[in-house]
DNA sequence: CGCAAACTTGACGCACTTCAAATGGTGTGG
DNA sequence: CCACACCATTTGAAGTGCGTCAAGTTTGCG
């Protein structure tokens, strides 16, 4: 296993401007690269923010970029041609996006929340990987861990009470966003309602209701229909069906 | 990506005798391996067969060795502390079995019927794969496909019925496993009733009666309860809700 | 041949969906 | 600052697809 050492150069000239105050120089895939190869990318890479909602790439285009996720939330989700969707994976900063070696997306990737990315030309980064076994390592073990959290979620999906599911989520959630206070776990939800439908095979109905229910035990505390506190994680945990 | 050239040595004294009638030589991720790295791994590589149910690894055990399917059909699964249980993923010959860099398992592997696998010891292969980019290479890509496979069995878990679960399962098969006859798609199911429901999320009842509508409709022709016949694989795409 | 395991079939119940309406929350214009 | 409109969310009532429980039936094996 590789190890990242290139902490003693932080602040070197040689760093471009824009990596050197960038949140994903640190646990991205940048963090692997060289200095030379971090210019090199970076002469075609351009920040971008995406507003919420709006789609990255949809389903079956062609993908001519890659990109890092500096903050916010992406969703991607796979739809039925009668138009039955399902959410197959949530991104965060500073995830990595996209599907090396594959030209054409089998899904779509869309901004759950106002999103600022990375992002780089297909080729620049393709090129990169053949002359890094560095940045292929680190890319694998990402996609490593995509497809353990893949399979994690399979399990909800095939075997969960709603009552379970929904709490999987907010368990996802309570542990992959950073929270707004220093009190536990407070957070603002990243997904709708139809978008946490969309990820937990239910409807919106459901989801409602089993909400609901979670507030009522005192399981989770909700104001604003987004804001949500945790006050004990274990009995989310519990209630998630967690072991 | 990388091109296999390694043909034109067919034969060569210098490969080991077990790897020359290897079945797994050009599709498995042996093919990315020199002469001497093959040599190498051969070393403390053992052929085994396992009898079908046996466990290969199971859940939470550490991990002492990697492998190659050579032959039969393994599952992959996870079970919940009350007993409810999801198989993730199957995996064929010549998939290489195995979750690198991690060395306790998140999940089970059983294999589904008798399967022959060619193991080898966990450091051999990691201090293999840190000589050579190819083979990591070759692994990354194998991971990226059993993530792709993954995320559209999420949208079958999710978001489709009983009908549509059980039909894209079949499906599934049929177009994984090499065909007994040449009639088109005549095969017999690797997996029991038992392990079906486990892998679509359903109960052994509702696989049963699933199956019973489709050999009604024609859709497949069912003779001792594993051997299947498709006669029109569109019309079970078409079934599975596939565009 | 006979037993056990695997599979099928039937009747019934319930968790979740569907359809419908009410409520709340947010932004906009008066 | 309030009134209104619009969308997201909640709540309710009724329907249904799948699970559960309980026989049967077939298959495979000693």
């Amino acid at each position: 296993m590789t190890d990242n050492t290139h902490r003693s150069y932080e602040g070197d000239d040689i760093v471009p401007h824009v990596c050197r105050a960038c949140e994903s120089r640190h646990g991205g895939i940048c963090s692997v690269l060289t200095h030379e190869q971090l210019v090199q990318l970076n002469k075609h890479s351009s920040r971008r923010t995406i507003e919420g909602g709006a789609e990255v790439v949809g389903q079956g285009e062609s993908v001519g970029s890659y990109s890092n996720i500096l903050r916010g939330v992406v969703k991607l989700s796979k739809m039925m041609a009668d138009g039955r969707q399902q959410i197959v994976g949530l991104q965060f900063a500073p995830d990595f996006m996209g599907r090396p070696f594959s030209h054409e997306s089998a899904l779509t990737a869309e901004a759950a929340t106002e999103t600022e990315i990375c992002a780089f030309p297909r080729a620049a980064l393709e090129r990169m990987i053949e002359q890094s076994p560095e940045l292929e390592h680190k890319l694998y073990n990402q996609s490593l861990k995509e497809l353990d959290e893949a399979r994690d979620w399979m399990l909800t999906l095939g075997r969960k009470s709603a009552r379970e599911k929904v709490a999987s989520f907010l368990y996802l959630i309570a542990t992959h966003i950073d929270p707004l206070a220093d009190d536990g776990f407070t957070f603002d939800l990243p997904l709708s309602r139809a978008d946490i439908a969309d990820f937990l095979g239910l409807t919106i109905e459901t989801v409602s209701r089993q909400m609901t229910k979670l507030r009522n035990e005192k399981i989770i505390i909700v104001e604003n229909n987004r804001h949500v506190s945790v006050p004990d994680i274990d009995r989310l945990s519990a209630a998630a069906g967690n072991d």
